[in-house]
DNA sequence: ATACGTCGTTCCAACAGCCGGAACGACAGG
DNA sequence: CCTGTCGTTCCGGCTGTTGGAACGACGTAT
């Protein structure tokens, strides 16, 4: 078989972690949808799930009409992964708080290497809301959560960032280094970051401000996330204000 | 290869698998480790490791010494397994309050087929205190938090539980049918339920209380977690009517 | 009724890809 | 200087994986 350079992982178990993931996605789901979305023979993938519930990962939740679905096993292995859920837990109380002063969507985004992971979200009671699915992997440049970390990180980390490639999402994603520096200059001198031109997701405005550990790195961050017809640059700085206070009071609690 | 009966699963991907499984556990965790304790050839595992990796599941997370840990991708699959977390969401104040009230290791348990995973824990403050590692798997017939869900489900379903198997843990666990299903009995006449008698960690009492879906079915449970040495029976009446009422006020949450 | 599409499941021969022992250099103690 | 352990690399033998083909069951359109 020729493989491209640095490609040399075992194939099958990578093919079955690939349907782990279609499933955790897709769930409830059968066969032959898994074999069409990730393009694979169905006796292939009928012979992963046969693994996968062998391993403990997935089991039949339709029995009838033979559904797949996960079971608790990856709950554990995702709560080692966020480090026992402190951090949620830690944050939960000032997201609430946070949400119900603005009357907006929060979100808080954990940092894992160059991307941030949306692990928890608290909605405010408006009648338009932005949607983002828990678990969903988001780009540290191209957010406002992204932006407050980028902000609290020292020069090189940040060069390191660029250095891995600047993506865009929607046209108006900071993809040029320079741009990005300039803009982690403003979120440094203001505080917090502003999103005001759907960087990552269309239509959605966002002020992100980051959470620091003991040691004052920054391993999380909140955001604001707010629908562009809804979000007004003059209430900025007091939204801003009071995510900044928000994500405070949580690093505080991180001793 | 001489496979048992059952055992149909891609063998690689199995062992592949396992690694993740023995690397959230261990993590910061070497090579050499865990092939010591998966018993396995170091070379096999570097390779399972590699293949992890390039999945995005895992990473290196101490360059020098070469230790690896999960990345965020566990996370997301965990939180879609848990129903995106909305569970322990609603949770969380009840069991502020609960552990609040009581001071005791209040845990939250959702059911998943014939088991419990632990998914949060809220301590009391006591000195002396129970200690279970979030995604704990415990068994449905083995703990306080079980047996007041098996008290909430139909005869057939308890059955098929006793039909499954009753392992036992610890020399007390209740492992005969005719006594557990005396023990559902008892549990469903006083509405919670009593493990005075470390059936699963030795040294620990819990008094449990069942939380059901808007389908009044049992989908999870709140355990107060005691050592033995501190649990008076004379209490479990007070214990048990502030374990129900906390249980009651989520049910009621979930519509 | 009949034909057709799709579902989940099973089988098996061929061969690509995995396995794991062996050997490497680097490091830390003794 | 020797020994044990660490992480990493290599490669030939063989075995476990692969995926096309065929199955019965079901639901729908003809």
């Amino acid at each position: 078989m020729s493989r491209a350079a640095g490609e040399t992982g075992v194939q099958s178990a990578l093919s079955t972690l690939r349907i782990l993931e279609e499933v955790a996605r897709r769930q409830p789901v059968g066969v032959s949808e898994l074999a069409r979305v990730a393009d694979m023979p169905k006796s292939s993938v009928q012979r992963y799930l046969a693994t996968l519930q062998q391993a403990g990962w997935l089991r039949v939740v339709d029995i009838e009409r033979v559904r797949w679905g996960l079971t608790a096993k990856p709950i554990g292995i995702g709560l080692r992964a966020a480090g026992e859920g402190g951090m949620r837990e830690a944050a939960l109380p000032a997201m609430r708080a946070l949400s119900r002063q603005t009357d907006e969507t929060v979100h808080l985004a954990m940092r894992d290497d160059n991307a941030l992971v949306i692990v928890a979200r608290r909605d405010g009671t408006q009648t338009v809301r932005t949607y983002v699915e828990l678990g969903t992997i988001a780009p540290l440049h191209g957010t406002a959560s992204g932006l407050s970390i980028l902000a609290k990180l020292p020069d090189a980390e940040v060069e390191a960032v660029i250095a891995a490639g600047l993506d865009g999402h929607t046209g108006t994603t900071i993809v040029d280094a320079d741009a990005l520096r300039a803009e982690v200059a403003a979120t440094r001198e203001r505080g917090y970051a502003v999103n005001a031109a759907s960087w990552w997701r269309p239509h959605v405005a966002a002020i992100g401000a980051a959470i620091t550990d003991a040691a004052g790195r920054p391993v999380a961050a909140f955001a604001l996330s707010i629908p562009t017809v809804r979000f007004d640059v003059a209430d900025a700085g007091r939204l801003g204000a009071l995510t900044v206070a928000a994500a405070d009071q949580v690093s505080d609690l991180l001793d």
